[in-house]
DNA sequence: CGTTCTACGTAAATCGTTTTAGGTCGCCTT
DNA sequence: AAGGCGACCTAAAACGATTTACGTAGAACG
């Protein structure tokens, strides 16, 4: 039940365990091993099936030849978004061959992040993407040494490498957009996490409308960050006699949530209300009518923030250029044209 | 930079590392330390900062104090559910205290499984959960040593262990339900996976057809696994000339795209035609009209398969006991009602 | 023949923890 | 005072791999 240790290769091939590791490791460094007795190591190890002990390993120090990395998100993170970053990640590391990368998720609460620090240090793994952190955990950002293998993920820092988006740019744009269509007041509906990109978002909104010469007015209305918060948002908005002409919603769930709502006010959409969303998640095609949004590359973004990760792992005095990305409209049915 | 160890605890406390180790595992076994030392080192440890080294505690074989459990999913899996099952497992692993347990995640190519057994040897991972497994895994899963703790998830087998529902009984359902409502026709919308549970569904479908007295006639299509491929499905269908009267999805996204074909053709739901899917999704109960679906407590299983993997653990030679989740229909309006 | 290479291997230390099999010391019995 | 017993603590051996520094031949060289 014991699984084979090179020892027992190293016995097979009638050698030792110094002869047995250095074939098995390719080392074409200082060391030479005949041909024959490589062959001799290599075929032994086929034959017992040995498989080296991971833990061995990494005790021993072998920096490189394997990469565990780890992504941390809050517990109310929204499932889709842990598919898409995951998927993304996932995409990168299995293009890579060398070192071998593997891959550990944990949870926390918001502002109760497990120390990294202290997890890189016991080798439970190499490097921590922080992804979708709160406002909550800035304190915790900012008291971590920059030493540590940290890259954050949709969320920019002084202090880090991250990956981001312009969200603030997206947010000028979503205002232009839906200023130039002659609205007299702009609708926000802001799910209520304390991210800094929601933030960024209703400053990019809330900057342009206050730059612009004949802005319309604005009015925030913060919901839960889901289908029924959206919902819930908008009809109580119908109810108390505020029909919203021009709904920015800063995330598709909230945004399908309102587009359901209008529905069943009778509102139709784009003529009463033009809707607009944000994540450009697959589902936005197919809602009734198909969802103007923001694309947000999320998957794309994640491969970055591991590769950078990795990077920093793997060469730590090098230094990362961290990434925003530049975000577009995707133009569909709930916006007028034009 | 180098992080501080047992050893440094003990300098610190001026005892023994057998010492430090025997009084931060806690151990009440055999071995007695006086408070004095006791606080000793307990102070020691935190000013130092200790922090106990993964590798090395994996390595000596500290079977319970940290279990790190794994995930595996074929690449292709959706990732709203990749989501919907690690927020399970998340769930389910922080309400446990002792031990504590790690998460990894990996994704493999249908029929391109690694090799558990080596990984669990290689104590890359204790254990791990094989999620959404298609019909190209069989033999692998076949040639497993029952030894190795796995546990199936979302298919049934007679040598492992499991968490699935009953997909055959909720294909029978959905066929009994809209058979009651007098069409002449059931089309059946298939995700073109080799997944056990999706066939069962089929399965399921076509025994309750075959076994009622005056059955409606059926149809199978197949479409790939998202939105668009229901959405072209029923596009082609209605081109082709054949309105459906009844559209049984076997997946929610499927639904979601046939949904908006049908829209596009002018044709309502459901008076001109029924649509059921399959999942419960977040996102069924804002399409409009609300879907009639499938509800899968895929959180609960999840968390039931990462226990059960636990308990293989910890507890190798207990038996366990396998699951299987009874489904019911959530009536929305796209089903038309008794 | 003595010296120096070269080519091929290996002994042994090391990584950080856990645990077993003993110490040691003082006190209590008889 | 010899023996026994608790209470407290520690030495040292694992766990499995990697790597450095050091053999040992035989060949080549002068």
């Amino acid at each position: 039940m014991t699984s084979p240790t090179i020892r027992d290769v190293a016995k097979a091939a009638n050698v030792s365990v110094a002869t047995a590791s250095l074939v098995l490791n390719q080392k074409a460094g200082s060391v030479q091993i005949s041909v024959r007795t490589r062959e001799r190591v290599l075929q032994a190890a086929q034959e017992v099936g040995y498989v080296p002990n991971m833990a061995a390993r990494r005790l021993r120090g072998n920096a490189g030849r394997t990469v565990t990395i780890a992504v941390l998100w809050p517990v109310d993170t929204r499932v889709g978004l842990i598919g898409r970053i995951l998927t993304g990640i996932q995409e990168h590391i299995r293009t890579i061959s060398e070192p071998r990368v593997e891959l550990m998720v944990e949870t926390y609460e918001s502002g109760r992040l497990r120390d990294v620090r202290g997890l890189v240090e016991a080798s439970t793994f190499n490097g921590a993407i922080l992804a979708n952190t709160t406002r909550e955990d800035d304190a915790y950002i900012h008291s971590l040494d920059p030493a540590v293998p940290v890259v954050l993920f949709h969320r920019h820092s002084q202090k880090y490498p991250y990956v981001t988006a312009d969200n603030f740019g997206a947010g000028c744009e979503m205002a232009r957009q839906l200023t130039a269509h002659g609205h007299e007041q702009l609708t926000v509906l802001v799910p209520d996490v304390s991210s800094q990109a929601i933030q960024d978002r209703v400053h990019g909104i809330v900057h342009f409308l206050h730059s612009a010469p004949d802005a319309p007015r604005h009015s925030l209305i913060y919901c839960p960050f889901h289908e029924v918060g959206g919902y819930e948002a908008v009809m109580q908005l119908v109810q108390s006699g505020l029909r919203p002409t021009a709904l920015l919603c800063l995330s598709d769930q909230v945004a399908m949530g309102a587009l359901c709502a209008l529905n069943t006010c009778g509102m139709k959409v784009p003529e009463h209300c033009e809707v607009i969303g944000f994540d450009n998640q697959e589902f936005t095609q197919f809602t009734v009518p198909s969802l103007s949004t923001v694309d947000l590359p999320v998957e794309t973004m994640a491969a970055q923030a591991a590769d950078m990760l990795l990077q920093k792992i793997l060469h730590p005095s090098q230094e990362l250029m961290s990434i925003e990305h530049p975000l577009r409209i995707v133009h569909r049915d709930t916006t007028r044209q034009g």
